[in-house]
DNA sequence: TGTACATCAGTGAACGCGCGTTCACTGATGTAC
DNA sequence: TGTACATCAGTGAACGCGCGTTCACTGATGTAC
């Protein structure tokens, strides 16, 4: 049953896909190595072969989201300024994107992260250090600002989904989105330095 | 080997606390039931006696830790404007305060408690409502301010834990302490409506 | 107040289950000649 | 180009382990009289 180069290629691709999209959705603890890998199409024996460990394929999975999430948001700063606040504003008001694909790890496994051995936070760090580039490097605000508002948007999406009332949580995520909003029409709110 | 009212009372509360204090510091699912009556010096059996399930437990672990969070913001109103701003800027700067008791359940598991079983969500939406009106009763702020400030809180520690370089860990916690700042001294960036 | 007894908080052993991981095996691939 | 064979991607069954949960039991508590 031996595959070739190119079919063993695309089995990896595959079961990081599916990892990155169950992990996302469901968390990292309470996805297990046999679902992601039935999701891959494959049986669950054969996982150890390409991966040392479920926390390598969590380190992979969440590089291969944190690419992706780089993707769309460059692809909305070549979009030009509105598509760049589009995106965010799609972001903070897409509530229910649980099952969506592309969802950053970071907003999704936010405090699972925080307790992800060091290989996973190392990338993950990377990852986060272009987007802030990104959301930076169009002179339209700083690295400080992105990292402000970064940290806005993740916060406001964790609480809403964690609230059980839809109106709070949509209330949630306009108030996140207007002060954001006034950051970038008024991009300096304070020079002080720390 | 019954124990007094007293006595099975205040065993409920100890569980309760090692509880808090364990899923706050491991996250939910990397705690277990075994784990936390052991901490709180019983044998694991015993637990289905106070408790209905360990969703049960940590329903009850979360109301109690935002109870805990609660009197700590009201304390530090009372205390006056200088300590209430004072209380943000320790808990943003207090990155390593994973074994820290008292601290909150929204941002120390964000991202588990966006999953957790309906119960629960209720418990902490309870809390969060309390919270968000402490930090706006005092006049200083409207409640889609003070959920905005809290939104950029959970956001930035979320962050700052995560990533594994403690200069850009420092450097997220001022960015957003800074934006914070300026909306206390300028409470109104942008009176538009969603 | 004193005695007799039902209650029930907590113990300790056990349950089934699903987890991450291992391994002997299969048979198509890809290489050596 | 054709044949012979070593490689190795993926299978399927099994491993030990710790999880959440159950239960028969103990003996101090608290109540009934």
């Amino acid at each position: 049953m031996k595959k070739s180069k190119v079919e063993t290629a695309a089995t990896h691709r595959r079961i990081v896909e599916a990892a990155t999209e169950a992990f996302t959705s469901n968390g990292i603890h309470a996805t297990g190595v046999a679902e992601i890998m039935s999701a891959a199409g494959l049986t669950h024996g054969g996982f150890y072969r390409p991966f040392a460990s479920k926390e390598d394929l969590v380190a992979q999975a969440c590089a291969a989201g944190m690419e992706s999430t780089l993707a769309t948001i460059d692809a909305s700063i070549k979009g030009g300024e509105q598509a760049f606040i589009d995106h965010f504003e799609a972001h903070l008001l897409a509530k229910n994107r649980a099952a969506c694909l592309g969802e950053c790890p970071l907003i999704a496994m936010g405090s699972e992260l925080a307790r992800a051995d060091s290989e996973t936070r190392r990338t993950v760090t990377r990852g986060y250090r272009k987007l802030i580039h990104a959301m930076s490097a169009n002179g339209r605000s700083d690295e400080g600002a992105a990292m402000f508002v970064f940290s806005t948007i993740l916060g406001a999406i964790t609480v809403a989904r964690i609230v059980d009332d839809p109106a709070l949580s949509a209330r949630i995520l306009v108030e996140a989105q207007q002060h954001i909003a006034a950051l970038w029409s008024n991009p300096e709110p304070q020079e002080a330095s720390g």
